[in-house]
DNA sequence: GAGTTTTTGTATCGATCAGTTCAAAACGCG
DNA sequence: CGCGTTTTGAACTGATCGATACAAAAACTC
């Protein structure tokens, strides 16, 4: 019907995400997306229609991927405790690689910058918020079940607490805590299990 | 010598606390901070030099004040192990009290939002972070002594830990989870000291 | 290849950003 | 009172913010 596109939509939400990821909402401008993206204005405002949208979509694919990343990781043949172990892990070493120069995690930042001030933005970020705890929960139950996991303890207040030791990890990480701190936090949060 | 400021410099730094604690650094105008501290721009700039100044006071000001409820808290004649859990208590009060409408803990709020790209903010971040790990840690270690605390744990370790679980509440409540959440948090991480 | 539709580059919008300028106003001191 | 010093208010700086206008360019249909 009429002229196509010569840019991939997902590869343009990829590099913003990026972008989102690196300097957080308020301090990426519309002109570092376009940037990112090598796109020019007309084209970022005509297919994602606000720097707003354009951040809701690369939370999207945030969440897609780390909610992949997390069901790769559950479903490996181990014990619920090595599961929690390994997601503990994963976490330390991306927070304390020097792959990412500290951006942490852009749930945690989105959380953090944005949940007040967006009720959208926080119902997406409740709304994965369930779905990793849904996941975590089902894991740990099987693990209770199997008996790697203390019988007495409730599985959906253990995912609770998995998931508030990783976003602890993660902001001790930034506010300079170490790698041995990180590992100690780790090592005492599984003994809880 | 010369004319008199008609304003309070310690009320200033509160007030613009309040404003960069509700909307976080970026979102806060030097506008806005007129506004919230009653001053003119030439009084704000002439006495605090830049908005990152002022924003620094506020911290140091915020610093200063958790690490003398946090001393408070740790000096009560109780054993160490309710101590962490008067914390705990107390983080979870402030998270899901409808005072401060969501607007979390200015010390995580900057470790995410500025820590990465302000090596000065970033220090004075760590040495909090070291303050108040060696205040835990002398309370647990007491703990430890007392016997309320298993005498196979480090103390030190556990301070991490306690201080990432704090965190780990504060980002879980922003991103969702509900009071009964929190509060299991808190329970297992409890069950791990 | 003409006509239609969408994309794209450029130029620009008004608003707001952090920060400065400058002179008038307000005080302490003699 | 009047001099010296500082604070204060208001106007303003250039830069940048997110977003838009518009016409040229590109590609599909017929």
């Amino acid at each position: 019907m009429a002229r196509p596109r010569k840019f991939d939509e997902e590869r343009a939400v990829d590099a913003a995400l990026e972008a989102f990821w690196t300097a957080g909402y308020e301090a990426t401008s519309t002109q570092d997306l376009c940037e990112a993206t090598g796109l020019g204005r007309s084209s970022v405002y005509n297919t994602f229609h606000s720097k707003r949208d354009l951040f809701r979509r690369a939370l999207a694919l945030y969440m897609r991927r780390r909610s992949e990343q997390l069901a790769a990781l559950l479903e490996e043949d181990v014990p619920a405790r090595e599961k929690v172990r390994a997601l503990l892990d994963s976490v330390i070493a991306e927070e304390t690689g020097a792959e990412d120069d500290g951006r942490g995690c852009l749930y945690v930042n989105t959380a953090v910058e944005l949940a007040s001030r967006d009720p959208e933005v926080a119902h997406e970020l409740e709304r994965d918020y369930a779905r990793r705890h849904d996941a975590l929960t089902a894991a740990l139950e099987a693990g209770r079940r199997a008996g790697d996991i203390d019988r007495a303890k409730d599985a959906s207040a253990l995912a609770h607490f998995v998931t508030a030791t990783v976003s602890g990890i993660r902001v001790a990480a930034r506010a300079g805590a170490g790698e041995a701190a990180l590992r100690a936090v780790a090592r005492t949060a599984l003994d809880a299990i």
